[in-house]
DNA sequence: TCAAAAGTGTTCAGCCTACACCCATGT
DNA sequence: ACATGGGTGTAGGCTGAACACTTTTGA
């Protein structure tokens, strides 16, 4: 996925079953390999996207009768690939708004908003930004991504308050020069992590607080107990 | 899964890799059905297992080593059988501590560990105690149950507060006896919903407030945005 | 009347939102 | 100067945790 606006990377059909049509990018498991170093594979080789920051399952799609002829069960995956990279890819892929999806083959679309619904969530309760965003960045910036992605406007504000206090943001010390127009020059930021954490326990009912000073914010779950 | 202390239903392998070690109930996806319907039909007709309150698709284990010889990939899940059912299971079956598994088959210790994570995390964000309690019970049953599950003492008070500020208790005007050793008798309740419903949205950067008078709770997300 | 269990009232703290205000820069 | 965008200070609301206190029963 992708941003400004959010996108998905789609390729068209060159096969029959639904032949011209755009489907998500993926291809068969091979035996000596798992099903996530098999949609890095076909990423890299079909369409020539290596960076991703980010790849989690989302769910497998089995119903009999979701491909014609022969069942073929499908897992599914959200890959993020950050703001600046733009990856050269292949004539016969595009990169296509996911609110504006072009018909689609199969229960591609389905997948699509599944994925994108999975994003918004995790852009809440963790610092998954970091997998949208450049190395450096400003909160504006920042905050046009998670607009983007979440599909309302942001406050730059609050976005700043939030990660910060989740110790999620560093300045960088550079700055970003200023517009045309004036306007104080932004400070630059970068992530202080490059790998998924849950930054917002949203555990209620939590284990009684250990009696100290200071409660330490309980990093708890690991990356995909909640995926 | 089950409750008093939370178990896991296992049974004996009867064939030859990792023959005699216990292992989740499952087995082969027939080409007219799908990974759900298969995981239902599989406990049915296999451990006598019908009464499953809620399932949810779990992950994808596919490594190519995971289980001996050709390689196995396989869809797990979580499926929730409430407090009181408790399913005639055939002779090699039998229901295990989650916390004090016997040597497994395969992986799939890290399937249950799993499982047993991401019911932690969603009995704090959604109504899935509904899956683990029975049609009607008391505060302190509730209690029992919510513990175990979670594997630490959660404070009945808080626990009736909680479920009651988002709506999820509806007292059903009975009442439960008290023990022989007295006390106040408790009032029974059910859960207002018996299908999963995210009930604490932790979403932060929420869109603009609508200017109303009460804001109203957002239900928002489908069951599983958030898997 | 006392012990035991259930349930309620109240206080406190953390986190997020909203909004007003101050800061730095180009024209 | 002043417009423009960046950043901080502060107040308010909601929610959960903790704990004291009241209620209802059996012995």
């Amino acid at each position: 996925m992708r941003s400004a606006t959010l996108q998905v990377l789609l390729w068209r059909r060159a096969l029959d079953p639904h032949l011209g049509r755009w489907s998500l990018p993926g291809g068969r498991l091979r035996p000596d390999e798992d099903v996530e170093q098999s949609i890095r594979r076909q990423l890299a080789e079909k369409v020539d996207v290596k960076q991703l920051t980010h790849v989690e399952q989302l769910a497998v799609f089995s119903d009999p009768y979701r491909v014609p002829g022969p069942r073929v069960v499908a897992t599914a995956f959200l890959g993020l690939v950050p703001s600046g990279v733009d990856p050269a890819v292949p004539e016969d892929t595009a990169w296509h708004p996911v609110d504006a999806l072009p018909r689609t083959a199969f229960d591609h679309e389905a997948i699509v908003q599944r994925a994108r619904d999975r994003l918004r969530a995790k852009l809440s309760y963790t610092n998954l930004g970091f997998a949208l965003a450049p190395k450096e960045f400003t909160i504006s910036a920042l905050r046009e991504l998670y607009s983007a992605a979440l599909g309302y406007r942001v406050s730059a504000t609050n976005l700043q308050r939030v990660l910060s206090r989740r110790g999620l943001l560093v300045p960088t010390g550079n700055t970003a020069p200023s517009g045309r127009t004036g306007g104080r020059p932004a400070a630059l930021y970068s992530f202080a992590h490059d790998d998924m954490q849950v930054t917002d326990p949203f555990a209620v009912f939590k284990p009684p607080a250990p009696k100290q000073g200071r409660r330490s914010r309980t990093r708890v779950s690991a990356p995909d107990t909640v995926t």
